[in-house]
DNA sequence: CGCGTTCTAGAATATTCGCGT
DNA sequence: TACGCGAATATTCTAGAACGC
């Protein structure tokens, strides 16, 4: 069903992807991020100083909440880490870790699978729904 | 009109109000989290240390977002401030501020009037959306 | 027609205008950005050094073309210059100048006025004009 | 059921790029 | 060219949803 429907791979990678994969493989930062061990997902180690220290340098604000509303927005989803069947609080751990299926360590080539998610634009919708255009008594 | 119609005052302040007020009075953690010079509003100095050291002693968790999504729940609002995300030339102020008009320094009888906001599940706008308004008692 | 439309006035400034505000008020910078001798436009000397110097102190970027663009997106217009009726080069003047009926010297209280243009996505629109949604080919 | 915690998404503004006149 | 704007991504603040207690 889904063959030959890549309709564009390796080119046009998103900025935030590429300097996510960046960030990543960047060896001076490997205490603060870094792959897991079998290249599936990325970890942070230190979420306060990687924050601080490490997200300006790539991007336009240290907020790890920014950080995490792309990668949400990119199809990334936090792994839960697990102990004895039950959640890990985070401050038992201070490691957050983060996973989507094309990005993987030397697998660049799958990064142009990695697709932003489109706005809903609920409002528009909606209106188009119940009343069709005529209703849209918006200021356009 | 409106004759009879406070339904609670003072008394049932949720768990969360409370101790959000416990911690903002408390003058061990002024330096971390205290009122704003007019009392209308509540400042936390050092996020990250706050998060981790004071947070989980009120709360099961030392996250701040967390927190910050229990002071929405309760209508809180943050307080933007200008210099909000720039390069702090001077590292001046890590500081976070929330406001709610029932949340005042030396006004705890105003507590009461918080209240959670109510999920608001499908199902029951699914039922609106089929009955109509009637019979829904409930503030949407 | 609009009469006694304003729903909200001094309230709610956009953090936009607000720092713009603060900006041309600013005595440290006004031989960068200033008001005009008569305090209905403002006024920027040297756009290099402004846009090096004193953008990034209120924004997360130090393009003059970034501030230009929220401009025109709060309904701010260029001023243009006139020589013997004939349009000064930039090269000339080396000042630029921006004007909006709400902003102005010493009438703060008409921030408020001062509205973010709606983004238009007309081509959904347009589509949902003539075909109804099924004609969006657009992924939502 | 209601509240608390966590993960994800909605919505508005902000920044960037590039097109049309 | 210069000016204003459309559109996409980025950043921020708030809310939805799932789940446990």
């Amino acid at each position: 069903a889904f063959v030959a429907m890549t309709p564009n791979t390796a080119h046009c990678v998103p900025a935030f992807v590429s300097k996510l994969w960046a960030l990543v493989e960047a060896p001076s930062t490997d205490n603060l991020i870094c792959w897991s061990q079998d290249g599936c997902s990325f970890l942070v180690q230190d979420e306060q100083r990687f924050s601080k220290e490490v997200l300006p340098l790539y991007f336009k604000h240290s907020n790890m909440t920014s950080f995490v509303r792309q990668l949400n927005m990119y199809g990334f989803h936090k792994v839960v880490h697990m102990d004895a069947g039950l959640p890990k609080a985070d401050s038992q751990v201070d490691c957050v870790e983060f996973q989507h299926e094309n990005f993987q360590r030397a697998q660049p080539h799958l990064l142009g699978l990695i697709r932003r998610k489109v706005k809903l634009i609920s409002f528009i919708i909606n209106i188009v729904k119940s009343n069709g255009i005529k209703g849209c008594k918006r200021r356009l």
